[in-house]
DNA sequence: CCATTCTGTCATGCC
DNA sequence: TCGGCATGACAGAAT
């Protein structure tokens, strides 16, 4: 039987060279493992001549085959497989020639490693890695709702510039006499200046920008304007009396004019029924009174223009006429309850940022009558960025819409009004002291809260002071009156705070914290309770639930308008909404007076600051810092996540890298190996092969396919060509038998 | 309804 | 010691 054994192997192994030498692969590996386990038997069990094979078969041997006994060396066996284990682990990524050419030729525009030139190879590779990692980091960027809301508010930031573009010469004439209304107000350049004091650096260049803007964008009646600030002293960065500046002057005459309760009324009510205003209050007031009047007359523009010679499509005198025609009850419609409160507010705040140079709050003021129509045309969702800005370049053109110009104003009177209410109540609720109002003047008074830009903020001191302080000394009036200007400032009623959110947008630009553009329309909304401060704005209080109703409710939602539009924009908005999230319906319940915005972004300078300002309660002052504190670990957890996906990101695409200098490197090898080891006596597995004109494969040697659908697609070579081998070898192996068999009969006697 | 993903928050450690 | 940042872990919402 050790004969026959002999023979057999014997003859099987010449058989299985034969096989190799004319180019048949026989993996035998395949059959001896699992399928031929007899065979197996037969071949390894003899001797140590098939070990060789085993090179291919060693990973059986992790699989239970276990080596067999009668190997020879279990030494060489071990280093055998070690090696082989090593260059396993070098050619995972290899696949069979035949598929790396073809991978080499779908490889190489890619700019994959060509044998003869790995390092451009590389090269090539990791610039397209770079194109991968970015278009993924992109991809997640997009993904990330923050994200994509930093690209809208890249967009607000893009669209919003040119909107000055759209500044017709009647804008720009509007804006100089507005400027000079404030000038004869008495809004002197000194207010101006001062009210930049805490950003003061900032203003002046974003003044330069806005100067550069107008020049670029409105052409010469943009450079007109910006001569007049230029040349204007008294003006200074003068934020071009725009319409918040002549809403702003209010406060001023208000305080000199109105020391007396009764001035409530009149206070208000100017605002209200702007057309009724009298003129014959003081000559500040009274000039304020035409301004506002002239916003009364907006709809006929005759007076206005007759004025102010404001051309009828003026957006500026479209926008100041609103309000005072149309009571507020009428103003405020659904649409305006869900949207109005971002239109609103956009045209509220706007002009309130702090640091918003001429330029852009220039451009800021055109944009609100579009948005009112474009805003009821559309119907705006309360997504400034979809449709506010964007509508804002049409803004001119629809200046003209008759019916729908009240709105803006009458929103933006809603607004001041409720401004003006929450401040009170803050103020009152808060106990403000004269001397911390008078701190606060310093701070804020002049600060551009006054004439600078805040049109509701001014109104807001009218009412406060009208109100809370009715026997109040001037000094304590103009002090409570600074303070609710601060407020309106700091963003106590949250419109400033917007504005200021605007700016921070601008100025971190893509970084901007996102969740607070959310708070950029939701901060239009103001809280019920502060409406039952003032009874005779008890009507417009009600009327603005609507605005009030997202804030005011702790629910994110906003209250479904069925006029409104449900489309990705509203979506969108929604989702805004809900952004505002906890902490800002906290700030809110607890009457924060400034925004979370600036609790979060503010230096801890400037935020202790901020806080030894007010009067906070324990519980606020810890809300206060727990909102800085959440604020500031949830970019942090942005960050790092963004930091992560990145990481994994270049780790990837190295891993990717070094597979392909592998399997450069192991193609390289093998070559030289079939170079020159034509006439040894390789392994079995190596030998064996399907293609005779193919370099050796380690591929074929490994179960993993290791090269995708190029892989697969080999595998099925491989499948076919074992197949035959596996018929051709069992062919063979009867025949064998049969000769032995003949031979033993024969030698037998 | 379940699994996955996204996002906010907390706790912790480090600087 | 305080403030901020980084990060793992968890929970809830969204998909």
């Amino acid at each position: 039987m050790l004969s026959l054994k002999k023979y057999l192997t014997e003859g099987l192994l010449q058989f299985t060279i034969l096989l190799s030498l004319i180019g048949v692969r026989v993996d035998v590996d395949t059959y001896l493992t699992s399928q031929l386990p007899p065979l197996r038997e037969i071949i390894l069990g003899p001797s140590s001549a098939y070990t060789q094979t085993q090179f291919h078969n060693l990973r059986n041997t992790l699989d239970g085959y276990g080596i067999h006994p009668k190997s020879i060396d279990l030494d060489n066996y071990f280093t055998a497989r070690r090696l082989l284990s090593q260059v396993r682990a070098l050619d995972r990524f290899q696949v069979p020639t035949t598929e790396v050419n073809a991978w080499l030729v779908h490889r190489d525009p890619e700019g994959s490693v060509s044998g003869s030139q790995p390092n451009s190879g590389l090269a090539l590779e990791s610039s397209s890695g770079l194109q991968d990692v970015t278009g993924p980091d992109n991809g997640v960027r997009e993904s990330e709702t923050e994200q994509g809301f930093g690209e809208d508010l890249e967009d607000l930031g893009a669209v919003a510039p040119p909107v000055s573009g759209d500044l017709t010469k009647e804008d720009i004439d509007l804006i100089g006499i507005l400027w000079r209304q404030d000038i004869d107000l008495g809004a002197g350049r000194e207010v101006f200046d001062y009210s930049h004091r805490q950003k003061e650096q900032d203003v002046d260049k974003e003044l330069q920008d806005g100067r550069e803007r107008e020049d670029t964008w409105s052409g010469e009646g943009a450079e007109a304007l910006a001569r007049d600030l230029l040349v204007d002293g008294e003006t200074g960065e003068s934020f071009p009396a725009q319409f918040p500046a002549d809403v702003s002057s209010i406060p001023e005459a208000v305080p000199s004019e109105s020391e007396s309760p009764a001035l409530q009324n009149s206070l208000l009510s100017p605002l209200l029924t702007g057309t009724e205003s009298p003129f014959d209050l003081e000559q500040q007031w009274q000039d304020l009174m035409s301004i506002m009047e002239m916003q009364a007359m907006e709809v006929n523009t005759s007076a206005s223009e007759i004025l102010y010679n404001a051309p009828p499509g003026d957006p500026l005198s479209t926008n100041y006429s609103l309000a005072p025609n149309t009571p507020i009850n009428q103003n405020v419609s659904l649409h305006q309850a869900s949207l109005g409160g971002c239109s609103q507010d956009f045209s509220l705040f706007s002009p309130e940022v702090e640091s918003l140079p001429v330029a852009s709050s220039s451009t800021l003021l055109p944009l609100v009558p579009s948005n009112s129509t474009s805003l009821n045309s559309t119907f705006g969702s309360t997504n400034l960025a979809g449709l506010f800005f964007p509508s804002q370049l049409n803004g001119t053109a629809n200046d003209t819409s008759g019916p729908e110009l009240p709105d803006p104003l009458g929103g933006l009177l809603d607004e001041a009004m409720l401004d003006e209410i929450s401040l009170m109540d803050l103020a009152i609720e808060e106990g403000f002291n004269p001397v911390q109002a008078s701190q606060l003047e310093e701070e804020f008074d002049s600060d551009s809260g006054l004439s600078l830009d805040s049109s509701h903020s001014p109104s807001s001191l009218s009412s406060s002071e009208g109100s809370s302080s009715s026997s109040s000394s001037s000094s304590s009036s103009s002090a409570s009156s600074s303070a609710s200007s601060s407020f309106s400032e700091e963003g106590a009623v949250g419109y400033s705070s917007d504005s200021e959110t605007l700016d921070l947008e601008e100025a971190e630009g893509a970084v901007g914290y996102q969740p607070e553009y959310s708070k950029f329309c939701r901060m239009s909304y103001q809280d019920p309770s502060q409406l039952s401060c003032l009874p005779y704005l008890e009507h417009v209080g009600h009327n603005h639930t609507y605005n009030m109703a997202p804030s005011a409710l702790d629910s994110a939602d906003l209250p479904p308008p069925s006029t409104l539009k449900k489309g990705s924009k509203e979506k969108q908005a929604d989702f805004l909404d809900k952004q505002m999230s906890r902490d800002g319906h906290r700030a809110r319940a607890m009457k924060i007076p400034f925004t979370n915005d600036k609790i979060i972004n503010l230096p801890v300078e400037e935020f202790n600051e901020l806080l030894s300002k007010y009067q906070l309660s324990e519980a606020q002052l810890s809300l206060i810092r727990d909102i800085r504190r959440r604020g500031k670990n949830k970019m942090a957890a942005q960050n790092c996540r963004k930091r992560k996906l990145d990481t994994i990101l270049n780790l990837e695409r190295d891993v990717e890298d070094l597979q392909r200098d592998k399997a450069r490197l192991l193609r390289e090898k093998e070559n030289e190996k079939c170079m020159q080891g034509a006439g040894d006596d390789p392994p079995l597995g190596f030998q064996l092969q399907a293609a005779s004109s193919q370099p050796v494969q380690p591929g074929l040697l490994e179960d993993s396919p290791g090269g995708g659908s190029e892989g697969q697609r080999q595998d099925s070579q491989v499948v076919g060509s074992r197949t035959t081998v596996y018929f051709f070898c069992c062919w063979f192996f009867v025949v064998v038998v049969c000769l032995f068999v003949f031979l033993t009969a024969t030698a037998a006697p």
